[in-house]
DNA sequence: AACGATGTTGAGTTTGTCTCATGTTGAAGG
DNA sequence: CCTTCAACATGAGACAAACTCAACATCGTT
């Protein structure tokens, strides 16, 4: 019924002080825009301007549709201009949520370099912890987020990042500080300290304790790392926590990180993308930074990849 | 280049589950559809969604799309609405402002009494006495402004709604009570309490001061008409305004309304409206009872007509 | 292997939109 | 009053776009 063209004939004509002029602009003759609108009253019920004024003046119809057209023709230039963006592959946008508390310290450097690299790529990182990021990945509102657990969805891929070692923070002289590692049962008197979130997204709990069946003997939560490890250094708690974030800690002899199980808990970040955007370059080169600049910002503190 | 048709049609799909669907949805065979993907696909340059799925899966160009789909379409629908209701004639909109301080008085009983007679219309009262209206009135973004200086601008009309006189209000014992009326030179020593606006659409000014090239000793604003009455009444000052609105104090006793010049100033308040909106039937409507409830209200205050 | 459901493709038809040529209208000027 | 000019309207025809129809390809299912 209405079209864009009507939208932008009457732009045009708004601009330009008659039918003539506007046709003009529109690089079409007097001719067509008057069959235009000939047609689109015929189809409306009523003139949409005056023509024997200069300038012309909109009816209350007219005018009407002057503000859908200024409210959506905007839009589409925008859609437009993304996706040719992301047609010619040198632009596009980039947005980016992280599931993971401890996860600025290794990505910051990445986005650095990658906005060295792809100044045309519109970067946005939002730390939303306030709502489900895979959902809106998928939706088409984000473009990358950053995961510890994939959970199959259609049309997403999770490329793997780097392999961690998630360990026990205790407080130095903790009973546990001399064991060569921590066993699920180690855990039954004490208080244990996590990120405000669901336990089926801890590892500490899906992947350690649960399978034991073993529960601590308190829970309690905090928001901040630093926060975490003051409580385990003043021996209130202790704390499960990849071993890159723990280093900074661990190093300075402020807490003690403790191995989990015999053989250790490794857990694996993904990048979870959209599957078409694996063509993109800028994502395919995002995911090789993020890749390097992890390996070096956490090499000192033994990543295993 | 982008069709508000492939916007419809890429909604269709994502509510139905595959081409066939998505096409008896829109009254269209599935091979219009397939045909317009692909040449709308052509013209992007990239695939949209991928169809091997069951539901279909949309690729990030498909998903920035329906983020455009979303975001216009309801637009288009809202303003498609309007103009059959501004053909239809039985509703519409009609969003008011007011330049006058004192007219909620008259203009409520109105706006009541045609909210019934006309339930479809959608009424809004704007005391926008912080933007221009009338520009915005020409614009469309109002529909109708109350203001007593009817200043010349293209398709728009004004309806005189009643005329009122002016008056000057001042306190019971004041030197001027007891004079039969006001002349200019009377207020050389007067304070003048008027509204926070410009002095030229103030009618004490441009019609009874300036003609006589007089300025009181003083000018204070005010903008309450209670606050002013009372500084009136405890002879801080005097001040200009419609009959009708003193009517409630002068009447009680409370100040005294005194004429402006021997024949008295009157002024009439017009309703300004675009153009063709005379012939709405829902406008024509409240321009009658407009002018009917004023009269009503302001009875036993002798409105001029 | 056959079938049904889904999507693609090419041909042909319909519909719509533009241009060109010409007609109409209203305002300005002699 | 008539001419002139500019703006807009109108009709016919050219052309392109968008649809339908029919035939074919593909894939998962029975």
């Amino acid at each position: 019924m209405l079209e864009i063209r009507h939208l932008k004939t009457l732009h045009a004509l708004r601009e330009a002080d008659s039918l003539v002029d506007a046709a003009d602009r529109l690089h079409l003759t007097q001719s067509a825009l008057s069959h235009q609108f000939k047609e689109l009253e015929e189809r409306m019920g009523m003139p949409l301007f005056v023509r024997k004024t200069k300038p012309v003046r909109f009816t209350s119809a007219g005018l009407r549709l002057l503000q859908l057209a200024d409210a959506t023709l905007p839009l589409l230039r925008a859609a437009e201009r993304d996706i040719s963006r992301l047609a010619g592959g040198t632009a596009g946008r980039l947005h980016m949520a992280i599931e993971c508390h401890s996860c600025f310290q290794w990505l910051m450097p990445t986005i650095d370099q990658f906005r060295d690299a792809w100044p045309e790529v519109e970067l946005d990182l939002a730390s939303g912890f306030s709502f489900a990021p895979l959902p809106a990945l998928a939706r088409g509102d984000l473009d990358l987020v950053v995961t510890s657990d994939p959970l199959e969805l259609a049309g997403i891929t999770y490329v793997p990042l780097f392999t961690y070692e998630a360990m026990l923070a205790v407080a130095n002289q903790h009973r546990l500080a001399s064991k060569p590692y921590i066993v699920p049962e180690d855990l039954l008197p004490e208080t244990l300290i996590t990120y405000p979130v669901e336990r089926d997204r801890l590892d500490i709990f899906t992947r350690f304790l649960e399978p034991a069946d073993i529960e601590p003997a308190q829970v309690r939560t905090s928001e901040l790392t630093v926060m975490m490890m003051q409580l385990v250094a003043s021996g209130r708690g202790v704390c499960g926590m990849p071993h890159w974030a723990l280093h900074e800690y661990s190093s300075r002899g402020y807490v003690k990180a403790k191995r989990l199980g015999e053989k250790g808990l490794f857990a694996t970040l993904y990048a979870a993308i959209r599957a078409d955007m694996l063509d993109a370059p800028y994502m395919r080169d995002f995911l090789l930074t993020a890749k390097d600049t992890s390996f070096s910002t956490l090499d000192g503190v033994s990543a295993v990849r």
